[in-house]
DNA sequence: TGAAATGTTGGGGCG
DNA sequence: ACGCCCCAACATTTC
């Protein structure tokens, strides 16, 4: 048995008798707001907050490269947050939760289990597994709403489906929204009950990089509660610029809270609440968390989609496989500057602006023709706000085969979305240095300044700057041609 | 949470 | 003064 050196285990009367209970952390790493853990300390006389590390479980979607630095460094500040409560985050590196949890029940005694709820398919169905092993076992399992505004697989538009349109599913979920007071953080956690396995250390895990390609990640991010907390705030002062000035990629005027509701650092509910003035920003900011419920809905009614198109004619579509192009893409090194800026600052940030998303996606599958599940892979790895049911649904969405999804023939040109967002070139010339010497209105489209302009900023196109991958216009009619095939019969 | 092609309108130059 | 043309600005449609 091991304890905290500040606080040596005394003996502890009627062990048999006390209440022992598990808090299973998974993605839910806060104190605050937190159903399960506010039940299990009210309840409990000793408990044991626990992490049960199982990548193998999760299959190809365990946790990408930059989720997973992010999840170290989360783990780091809840296992500190939890001891200056008097308890200990204990980690465990398994091979099977079901089997792990069910063990370290039984060794401390627990008769309870806490969780808050997930909510992808695939580990909906781990945790029934392992609810059923605790049952089994004479062990209570007790889950709790988690990640979402409302447990809303429920909900259905007329005819009983399940909805497949943004709109109206917003407009039935925020109806049906009832967010219950926030929970403050316990001030104080039950002791750790004796008998309790020593363990692995946050480091032993290995989640972060062996080269170090993190220093980028350190620069713009603090994981944690407390980081959470800062960037909410951060972003409350700015809400009612929101609107106006979103869509701009130079403007730190996103909320960037992504990666903090994911690892559930803090709440939807809160940061919901955050937002629920009736000013143009604050009603802007809440369809994007609705988008984020509705991605979560979809994925929970088409669990298929994580590899197929919803819209089931796209099963037939002829995506290329180019390794050289998808690797000019994913390393920013298509010629296109408002693309190449956005995958490096994917590369060096682990997350990149909503819309350059956008473009960028709108580029590979339309563009390029490479499949949207490449970018979806490649996205999977290199964001810190990697989500599953959001990734699938967006990328989706993008290559017009999902969900409410933009229409086949909606194609974006890079160019003119650098114009139309980026208009003084300064996010160009922040992630494509190598164009900061052109002036703005040429740093859009490089191959069509002048060769005096770029003889005057020293540029040799091909050199310098890769010149275009793909023919803009060219690219746009053969994806046309290519998605109009899809249609006809 | 497009873009490009096509259609319409209206002001102004000009014979 | 008038018709004609050009073309920018805006609207509509098509992909």
């Amino acid at each position: 048995m091991r304890q905290g050196s500040r606080s040596p285990p005394a003996p502890v009367p009627h062990v048999a008798n006390r209440a022992v209970s598990l808090l299973w952390f998974r993605r839910d790493l806060r104190l605050e707001d937190n159903a399960a853990l506010a039940a299990a300390a009210r309840e409990a006389d000793a408990l044991v907050p626990v992490y049960v590390h199982a990548p193998a479980e999760e299959g190809e979607w365990a946790p990408g490269a930059a989720s997973r630095w992010w999840l170290h460094a989360s783990l780091k500040a809840l296992s500190q947050a939890l001891a200056a409560r008097g308890s200990r985050l204990l980690v465990l590196e398994e091979s099977c939760s079901s089997e792990a949890i069910a063990r370290l029940a039984r060794a401390v005694g627990a008769r309870t289990v806490h969780w808050n709820r997930l909510y992808e398919p695939h580990l909906a169905a781990r945790d029934a597994m392992v609810a059923r092993a605790l049952a089994e076992a004479g062990i209570e399992a007790r889950s709790y709403p988690g990640h979402l505004l409302l447990e809303h697989a429920s909900l259905r538009s007329a005819g009983n489906a399940p909805y497949r349109i943004y709109t109206p599913f917003a407009r039935a979920a925020e109806k049906a929204l009832r967010l219950p007071a926030p929970l403050p953080a316990p001030a104080r956690l039950p002791p750790l009950p004796p008998g309790l396995p020593e363990g692995v250390s946050v480091e032993d895990l290995r989640l972060r990089p062996r080269i170090p390609w993190d220093a980028g990640l350190h620069e713009i991010w603090k994981p944690g509660e407390a980081g959470a907390h800062e960037r909410l705030e951060a972003m409350r002062a700015r809400l009612s610029g929101y609107a106006e000035k979103r869509d701009a990629p130079a403007l730190a005027a996103t909320s960037r809270l992504s990666p903090h509701l994911h690892f559930g650092e803090i709440s939807v509910a809160r940061t919901w609440r955050a937002a629920c003035g009736t000013g143009a920003g604050a009603a802007a900011f809440r369809r994007e968390l609705l988008w984020r419920e509705f991605a979560s809905y979809v994925l929970h009614h088409y669990p298929h989609t994580v590899r197929e198109p919803l819209d089931r004619r796209f099963a037939r579509f002829p995506w290329r496989e180019d390794a050289a192009l998808l690797a000019a893409w994913q390393r920013g090194r298509t010629g296109i500057p408002i693309v190449d800026a956005g995958m490096r600052e994917l590369w060096r940030t682990g997350w990149m602006h909503n819309r350059v998303r956008m473009i960028v996606a709108s580029f590979l599958t339309k563009h390029l023709r490479l499949s949207w599940l490449a970018g979806a892979r490649w996205f999977w790895d290199t964001l810190v706000d990697a989500d599953l049911a959001a990734n699938t649904l967006n990328w989706q969405w993008v290559a017009g085969c999902g969900a409410d999804a933009a229409p086949y023939f909606r194609i974006f040109n890079p160019v003119l979305q650098s114009q139309k967002f980026d208009s003084r070139g300064e996010y160009l010339a922040r992630w494509v240095p190598e164009l900061a010497s052109l002036g703005p209105a040429a740093r859009h489209a490089p191959w069509q300044a002048p060769p005096e302009v770029l003889a005057a900023a020293r540029l040799r196109l091909g050199e310098d700057y890769p010149l275009p991958v793909a023919d803009l216009a060219a690219a746009r009619a053969e994806a046309l041609a290519a998605y109009r095939a899809l249609t006809a019969r």
